[in-house]
DNA sequence: ATGTCGTGCTGCGCACGA
């Protein structure tokens, strides 16, 4: 029986739930890692989205980031927080296995730090989470389990996954530290699950909400699923739902899904 | 060069983060 594994930015649940709630059904994944949530725990609307089906597990954070894991399979052993950022008040990260039919399916629920200014001690928090996150993965790894890192990294792999290199060139999300940061989770053995079923150029997951970004297709793909070799081999396909960018009161980014065999 | 959102309070306009 296939999983299916969605990674959303959804920049404020409750600012636009009903958009949410019709994308969440449109993309109808088994599993649904959300991401800048905008919302302290309490305030997560969890009935509307108990009522697509989904079990519910949130760590979230009042103004600013905020992750949450939906499934339709029952939820176990959830984690939050990074380890290694334990005095990191910011709600970045989540884990938890799914009880999925056939085996369990561990995933995390990423929301990584965009990192600018560069200069300040917000790229260097960027660079010091991202290498939790890697020392973090290098331990799990060793589970040999099917294990999803779902989210956004807020790191343009490659000149090809934004619309022109020259504006990027000098933002924190292109910059060669970051881009290393992702490649060194390439090099443990973790596979983009785009890069793996298609690796198209030119194929996005966010656009800006200024400067008619979306009319004139001015994205960046950094919305990733990092896949465990034990997950990788099971990838079937992907799909990013461009759709949900040009609805009313959109979020800036769109899901990304995987299907795993 | 600018552009737009969402949040919350120093609160009905602003600062901040993206």
């Amino acid at each position: 029986m296939p999983l299916s594994i969605a990674a959303w930015n959804v920049n404020s649940i409750n600012a636009r739930l009903p958009t949410a709630l019709e994308v969440l059904k449109e993309i109808d994944a088994d599993v649904v890692c959300l991401q800048e949530l905008k919302c302290e725990d309490a305030k997560f609307p969890r009935s509307e989205i108990e009522d697509l089906g989904y079990n519910i597990e949130t760590h979230g954070q009042k103004t600013y980031n905020g992750v949450a894991i939906l499934s339709k399979h029952r939820i176990e052993d959830v984690t939050r927080g990074l380890p290694g950022m334990e005095d990191d008040p910011q709600s970045r990260w989540m884990e938890a296995v799914i009880a999925a039919p056939d085996a369990p399916f561990r995933v995390a629920s990423l929301y990584a730090p965009n990192g600018n200014p560069v200069g300040t001690e917000k790229y260097d928090y960027k660079l010091r989470f991202m290498d939790a996150l890697i020392a973090h993965a290098k331990a799990r790894l060793a589970l040999e389990e099917p294990y999803v890192i779902a989210g956004d990294y807020n790191i343009i792999p490659r000149d090809v996954d934004c619309h022109s290199v020259a504006a990027w060139a000098d933002d924190a999300l292109f910059l060669p530290e970051s881009k290393n940061r992702y490649r060194a989770l390439s090099h443990l053995g973790f596979t983009d699950a785009y890069m793996q079923v298609d690796g198209a150029p030119h194929v996005y997951t966010f656009w800006d909400y200024q400067a008619g970004a979306w009319n004139k297709n001015n994205g960046i793909r950094i919305d990733h699923l990092m896949c465990s070799p034990q997950a990788a081999d099971r990838l079937d396909r992907v799909r990013i739902h461009r759709d949900a960018r040009g609805k009313e009161k959109p979020s800036d980014h769109v899901p990304i899904i995987g299907v795993f065999r």
